[in-house]
DNA sequence: CGCATTTGACCGGCGC
DNA sequence: GCGCCGGTCAAATGCG
């Protein structure tokens, strides 16, 4: 009956063949060609943190149960029975061990006190044993910390000589590469189907292979950093979302900016002909199965792992707002609606109802902490050109997801590897408290907290930020946003004036470009999109879709579960 | 009537 | 193997 309403119910071929896919391959493979180089950072990251580790359970013995400290030898013996059991157990079998028991034994039984004094002897020169063995792994510690210090910042700089390489060697003409496939990336792209958090290392092989995000990100973090002349098309961040894959197929494709451009770079520099953006005409549809499947289907077989590995990552952006949805400007369609554990508030589905068979899901949920941050959460590619209100929202998030795929990496215990983090410091040295990396999430996810909005201080570099930025509360596109400063009364009251949708949305994109701290990196690209073409669109209104509030309090609907659901009539 | 939303059911992954 | 949970499906329902 609703067959027709959904995008999906295809057959898994031509799900599996949709453009957005195929981007996401070509990214995935970019991604995990900086993974190679970042591999190498992490594995040493691992071990050093494994050797600080080590020092940490040293330390104090290497402290308190120093020779100096012979008035409190016993005590100290317990400590070190304690603290260095794990590492000497072979040699201290005999020693200290026995020996706290025999003083034990001697104080209580009044026993020879010369015995004691034996005791206490060998203790001493225990400690004296232990003292010297860690003072040769502190300096082997600091061995290798130092050198692993130089060779992270030699990856860096390599990075940053392979994107400056890039800069000076000259993009291709933007756009120009949609039809240019060169085989042998396209061979390579595919001999390596290495999962998303591999640790594979071909970005050292083929250094100036590895054009891609991460390489964009690191030119974006140079110009974030350094010269706000740069914050045009050459500062663009790489788009994690080939928004206009489609384009290619002679759709009518809107005017792009070179973010896109750069899209189209990264897309088709990896391309193939069996990877071309696939037609919109084509029988389109959503994954009918579940999403992370990836069914094999027509083309490259090495597509499938990369594509479903991709897929997984995820761009979270947390924006205060008293509206039930961010606007980005594209349109979605509600597919599902479920209570995630830990929250009272449901977690909507959605997918991009832009263009048929479009990849691209996301998730809104209001924060369980505070109702009045709501969490979109995107992931997947566009498979199709987005309209100019909703390219602040994609560039952010693509920026964001490039910055994931390209500077994360999760490591093996499930937290960001240091050097990891390193990079994506290097990429985005000023959001520090804006966009966080979580590898705890079930997908690699970065999000941005755009929940800490500050007031515009007097800007530095004025041409680096979105101009004619309001003062707080963020408010672009004529929409409102949370203000902390209003009762929630006022608020509500203010969700509730305005028209329609434009009332109930407000665009992310809009707090993104007027937060300061936002990485002038996708500011940038931001102001490239509402200085253009976004404004005065009103990035609810440009949502063609209706969107159900979620509940905004624990007063409101909320509570919809598809097990403990009270129906709200 | 067509479309979007709702919502119970289903499925697969994952941990125990 | 089982249960939990996230995610999706798809029939039912609502709305213009």
């Amino acid at each position: 009956m609703m067959e027709s309403s959904y995008l999906g119910k295809r057959k898994p071929v031509e799900a599996a063949a949709a453009a957005g896919f195929q981007a996401v391959v070509l990214r995935c493979d970019a991604a995990e060609e900086n993974a190679g180089a970042r591999g190498a950072v992490s594995v040493r990251d691992f071990f050093k943190k494994a050797e600080e580790r080590k020092e940490e359970e040293e330390a104090p013995d290497a402290g308190g149960g120093g020779g100096a400290q012979d008035d409190r030898l016993s005590i100290d013996k317990d400590d070190l029975t304690i603290n260095m059991g794990l590492h000497v157990v072979g040699r201290r079998k005999s020693g200290s061990e026995e020996s706290i028991v025999s003083d034990g034994v001697s104080s209580e039984a009044g026993g020879d006190h010369r015995e004691t004094k034996a005791e206490l002897k060998r203790a001493k020169s225990e400690l004296e044993r232990l003292n010297e063995e860690n003072k040769q792994l502190k300096n082997m510690l600091g061995r290798v910390t130092t050198n692993y210090n130089s060779l992270q910042a030699q990856v860096v700089t390599l990075m940053q000589q392979r994107s400056s390489h890039r800069v000076l060697a000259g993009a291709p003409p933007p756009g120009h590469e949609q039809l240019g496939v060169d085989p042998a990336e396209k061979s390579d792209q595919h001999q390596l189907p290495r999962q998303f958090i591999g640790f594979g290392g071909t970005a050292a092989d083929e250094p100036m292979r590895s054009v891609g995000l991460a390489d964009a990100v690191l030119r974006a973090g140079d110009c974030s950093a350094s010269s706000p002349s740069h914050t045009d098309a050459a500062c663009m961040p790489p788009p994690a979302m080939d928004y206009c894959t489609a384009g290619g197929k002679g759709k009518d494709v809107m005017p792009l900016p070179a973010f896109d451009h750069h899209s189209h770079h990264r897309v088709h520099e990896m391309g193939s002909s069996s990877e071309d953006p696939p037609p919109l005409h084509m029988p389109q549809g959503w994954l009918p199965g579940k999403v992370p499947k990836f069914l094999p289907a027509k083309g490259p077989e090495p597509v499938v792992p990369e594509a479903a590995t991709m897929r997984k990552a995820r761009v979270s952006v947390r924006a205060r707002s008293e509206a039930a949805m961010i606007s980005d400007g594209c349109q979605w369609r509600k597919y599902g609606q479920k209570m995630a554990k830990g929250n009272p508030c449901p977690r909507a589905y959605y997918r991009c109802t832009m263009a048929a068979g479009c990849p691209v899901r996301k998730q809104v949920q209001r924060c369980a902490e505070d109702t009045t941050v709501v969490i979109t959460t995107y992931e997947g590619n566009h498979n199709h050109p987005l309209p100019p209100a909703a390219m602040p929202m994609a560039s952010t998030t693509a920026a964001a997801a490039s910055m994931l795929l390209s500077g994360s990496m999760p490591s093996a215990d499930g937290s960001l590897m240091a050097g990891s983090n390193f990079l994506a410091r290097a990429v985005l040295p000023c959001s520090s408290n804006v966009a966080t990396i979580s590898a705890s999430a079930p997908f690699p996810t970065v999000t941005l907290d755009l929940t800490q909005q500050q007031p515009p201080p007097p800007s530095p570099e004025p041409s680096q930020l979105p101009a004619a930025r309001p003062a707080q509360p963020p408010q672009l596109f004529g929409q409102k946003l949370y203000d902390p400063s209003r009762p929630p009364a006022v608020q509500a009251a203010a969700a509730d004036e305005g028209a329609g949708a434009a009332a109930d949305t407000v665009s992310a994109a809009a707090v993104i470009a007027s937060d300061p701290n936002f990485p002038a990196v996708l500011a940038a690209a931001i102001k490239s999109y509402i200085g253009g073409s976004s404004s005065g669109s009103g990035a609810g209104g440009s949502s063609g879709t209706t969107v159900p509030p979620l509940p905004a309090s624990s007063g409101g609907d909320s509570g919809r579960d598809d097990k403990t659901r009270e129906q709200d009539s």
